[in-house]
DNA sequence: TATTGACAGATTGTCATACAATAATTAGTA
DNA sequence: TACTAATTATTGTATGACAATCTGTCAATA
């Protein structure tokens, strides 16, 4: 199949795969023998790959029934938004206030190869320059275990059918933020940096939960 | 076995139990073989259990090598601890904020048991009492993800063997800290509550902490 | 009609066995 | 001793089987 180690971990990188790029979509039935066929492997990898991805809460398992692409809700999308609040401006706290200057200067890169890719409409080039901030950013914090966590949270905010329409307003609003958090942290100012993420946070949240929490008026 | 659904959730409960008791200890290999003999199963249910563990990192895999317990250095512990303030403070202002009246009586109750029990040098008491504290804390803070990750952080604190001895200072500073937590509870304090929290959980930081870094001075 | 209940089919959970791939260990040799 | 080769042990994967449980259908009954 693909190139890491072991079968099941292959496996397992698949199956994320197909989660987070919507193929398999939110609520849909995974079969054991459907996905054994798909992949050509027997029974025993493909259950323990599955057991990682329900540790990592990508599916949810009901014994004698199987699992199924977990479905998030907005409560659990607010949980969610909450803990990234929390985490990500603790990050942005720490990396002010430990990074390095080269690390800094790779995080100035990043924010601007990020606007570029913004302003010329490339949604592969923000994404990519999106996903190399939050690396340098997470990597610059000193705190690894902070940085599987966000990882873990990330993936699963793909769940949310409403995070693929990124809409070019908050777009252009979210790259603003990534710019005054730049400057933040590039003063060494944490507190101001910490502030200044965890609004990108409940914006990017209002933004994603938006028109969810009208078709949902519980309260 | 015991009582649960599947054969493997009670696998993996009995070795994460083992774990955290030290019956398992830190490092320690663990060989499929003898697992399957010791519990007389198959290896397929085994296999998902560890995989579970893996991704709870109660155990560390590495392929064809096997699994062996985990084994958490200093660097490792003071990220762990990092988090559990930041989750715990957290989740008490929050507790301050959102919980019932009752909510927070049941809280009172149950501090108080845990200075019962730990005046009366009962460490079953003061385990029970401290985990229904935790658990009521976190049920009202309304937050269940933040909930799972602290259970989680709180599993793997075990593997610190310097946690097995909790010397009666400490445990007498702890409770007057918890007390005090309380009280800022009870008075709907939530940023008060807070920032009890975060000393508390910095407090227990240094007291675990404090001879692993004699042991391990690299800088 | 609506509900119940039995039945058949499908799917998951577990077992047993075998073998390939890799790691650990031992033996043998220079 | 140090190095290499052979042996052993362990994990990773495949296959087949069967038990346990769920799902859906359909007839019987109220």
């Amino acid at each position: 199949m693909l190139k890491p180690e072991t079968l099941r971990s292959q496996v397992e990188n698949f199956i994320r795969q197909e989660i987070v790029t919507g193929r398999f979509k939110a609520g849909q039935k995974l079969v054991e023998r459907e996905l054994c066929e798909m992949l050509n492997i027997s029974r025993a990898p493909l259950r323990e790959a599955l057991r990682k991805l329900e540790a990592e809460k990508l599916i949810i398992n009901t014994p004698h029934r199987g699992p199924t692409v977990r479905t998030i809700g907005l409560a659990e999308a607010k949980e969610i938004y909450a803990l990234r609040g929390l985490l990500e401006s603790h990050a942005a706290h720490e990396f002010a206030r430990l990074a390095t200057d080269a690390e800094i200067r790779e995080l100035q890169d990043a924010a601007k190869a990020l606007r570029l890719g913004g302003e010329s409409n490339s949604r592969e080039q923000v994404i990519a320059s999106k996903a190399r901030f939050y690396e340098i950013l997470l990597g610059g914090a000193g705190n690894s275990l902070v940085r599987e966590i966000l990882g873990s949270l990330l993936t699963q905010v793909n769940l949310l059918r409403s995070m693929s329409l990124m809409h070019p307003d908050r777009l252009h609003k979210s790259l603003d933020e990534i710019d005054a958090l730049v400057a933040s942290i590039s003063k060494r100012d944490a507190v101001g940096a910490q502030q200044i993420a965890k609004n990108h946070i409940l914006n990017a949240e209002s933004a994603a939960l938006g028109f969810l929490e009208s078709q949902h008026p519980q309260h």
